[in-house]
DNA sequence: GCCCATGAAGTAAACGCTTACATTATTGAG
DNA sequence: CTCAATAATGTAAGCGTTTACTTCATGGGC
């Protein structure tokens, strides 16, 4: 017991209790445990709800904890544990209204288990994603929800080294190497040029995000162009550019498309485009608007998404819905079991369909028909 | 040395390495001492670059820590150093952009610094915002960042028995009992109201944000409240209603207006109606557009908050224009410097001003003048 | 040459909790 | 009544860092 005391090396400084950066003695484990005149391992096993205290201890550890307004440490809990209870999600860009809404829905998901939310956004740079995925492992997140699966193989290796669960959203691919939640963009933007197609357009144009590093932007231009190609058509180089995710992007999208000079065999303009993502699909549909073209009559403009403004905004827009908040806590579900040791679907598909609206009809201002919808 | 050993009292376990849920063998400072042929707390000092290390044994340290792909534990520094690095942020929700914008913008200053950022949403719920406080306290962050000033005593109370940094943003009020950053929306919402007043408009009406636990809305109401008291005018019940943050909130609130009974002494319907945000103003633009009514011509619409959609609609919304990137990025300043003990001013006011847009004009469909323009 | 300031590195005590193991009732079976 | 489970607590060893305090060189001033 006087273990410390009896070997008297070089004199010690007597233990003096360090203070926080203010002077409040905030209250411990310990001091609970004195209080309630039991040992730590007793109070931390009623913290910890493990079952194992009868009833009336339970009763006076409650008491003290109360009586001195106790707080746990959670680093020094984390420390011990080895689990932080905390996860981390670094998402693109948080001012897209899609992402916003996505982390909200996690962040919901994660409070339910008593897990925090650590964000940071990447801006599409794969370097950065990298650096806050590392600031992450440093913080010790217990698992961490990244966007799409092009991701540097460093972020692979130091998640898969220290052993961090970790879930691709916003993407689904049944024979994919790592665990995702999402949906098939590739797919989602073929449907979308199908349709437009089927209304009988033949000159279609995008506005896609950016491609670099971006495996969902990159996928959904694919799924166009499979679908062009299937009936022998094709998305000239002129007739696609890429911008980050904000209506004036899409709106300086459409300049450039209308400002290329004309394609041999074609109108001058084409009678429809799609966006990469609904901003940029309604940044389109205002440029386009605002500079005297009719939408959907003189141009049909679609979207991805599904954003709150696709619905109201007059004409309302045509796009593919995305189950953001069904993916975002699905991943949640999924991080949360695994760091529980629970079993999980480390695969999980959810569905992105057309929702047909008023922003798309036949080329040429006749009234669309309705086939296509909700496919 | 042999301390710990000398007494035997009951026998102990051999010192078996924990391991983490995975069997990865995670380097820890005294590995990297270890291999680099110095003390831990020489390596503590080059990773914290106190400047107090001899640059061959830097280097030697470095490279051990190379070596080994060392990631120091987060946890276990902040229970040594009673500092986590993180610091909280508590926003009404995270899905109205021109909140994610300012998270994005915190974010991106904590970066900066080295902190990293835990977010939580309140949805506007004073209970749940006192929980998510309580939460983040728990978990050792360093500092907070609060919106608005009308928080439960229990909020003030925890972070000031914790010492913990806050400071309540979006609003200013000089003689504040709390640390703020923002502006004062009563003297927005005032101006707002005094320049639809000056076009003429008589008969003005709110499609307000909801005022339960929000000094924000609140006040914005109270401004244009004074400004129309100030000409002897009202604003009746039936001419304000309350609604949450979405479009389809503007809309409905438009609608619950527009049937409302007559108001003896006044036309069928208001000239002017101000949305408590921009996501509102839009969706009474778009309620008031759909429904046959031409804005400005018929009513004019104006905001609050100036979010990227209000430039680019059409007609593009009249609106205060508020600067959420600095407003959030200078509390980022501020509680990081609380942090180490810098001084910092604790009151900052930061101006919200007046865009005049097309959304508004004269009542009656009279072209507006410009007088009033950015004031 | 002696002393002391200065710089560089080492020692080991916290930090506040969890948890493997030990200990001490309590209870039921035989 | 004895003994072995079983239940409820207690003990104290970590967890991986930081940091106050020490020790050890070095070198300049006199």
């Amino acid at each position: 017991m006087s273990k410390r005391l009896q070997d008297q090396g070089p004199q010690r400084r007597p233990p003096k209790r360090r203070t926080r950066r203010n002077d409040s003695p905030t209250a411990t484990l310990k001091d609970v445990a004195e209080r309630a005149g039991v040992s730590t391992a007793t109070v931390s096993r009623v913290l910890n709800a493990q079952g194992k205290v009868n009833r009336e201890t339970e009763a006076k550890v409650s008491a003290a904890v109360a009586a001195l307004g106790y707080v746990p440490h959670a680093a020094a809990r984390a420390l011990a544990s080895r689990r932080s209870r905390t996860i981390g999600a670094v998402t693109a860009a948080l001012d897209n209204p899609i992402f916003a809404k996505g982390i909200q829905a996690l962040e919901n998901r994660l409070e339910q288990s008593g897990y925090g939310l650590l964000v940071a956004s990447s801006n599409y740079e794969p370097a950065r994603e990298l650096k806050q995925v590392r600031v992450m492992v440093e913080r010790g997140i217990d698992a961490i929800m990244l966007q799409g699966d092009s991701h540097l193989p460093e972020v692979y290796a130091l998640l898969q080294r220290k052993g961090i669960p970790y879930i691709n959203t916003w993407i689904y691919d049944a024979a994919a190497a790592h665990p995702c939640c999402g949906f098939n963009n590739q797919l989602a933007g073929r449907s979308l040029a199908d349709y437009l197609l089927d209304l009988g357009h033949r000159d279609i144009a995008m506005v896609a995000g950016i491609t670099a590093g971006n495996d969902r932007a990159l996928n959904r231009i694919k799924g166009v162009k499979t679908a062009l190609e299937a009936r022998g058509l094709t998305l000239p180089p002129s007739r696609i550019v890429e911008r980050p995710y904000a209506l004036s992007d899409g709106r300086d999208g459409l300049r450039e498309i209308l400002a290329a000079p004309p394609i041999k065999g074609r109108g001058p303009r084409p009678t429809a485009v799609i966006g990469g993502n609904d901003l940029l699909a309604i940044g389109v549909m205002l440029e386009a608007q605002q500079s005297g073209l009719s939408v959907p009559g003189d141009l049909s403009v679609a979207g991805f998404d599904d954003i709150e403004l696709a619905a109201n905004i007059s004409p309302a827009l045509t796009t593919i819905h995305v189950p953001v908040e069904e993916i975002c806590s699905q991943a949640g579900d999924y991080l949360v079991a695994r760091i529980e040791g629970r079993p999980a679907r480390d695969h999980v598909a959810l569905e992105a369909r057309l929702v047909v609206r008023q922003s798309t009809a036949r080329p040429g201002g006749r009234p669309g028909g309705d086939r296509g919808k909700q496919r």
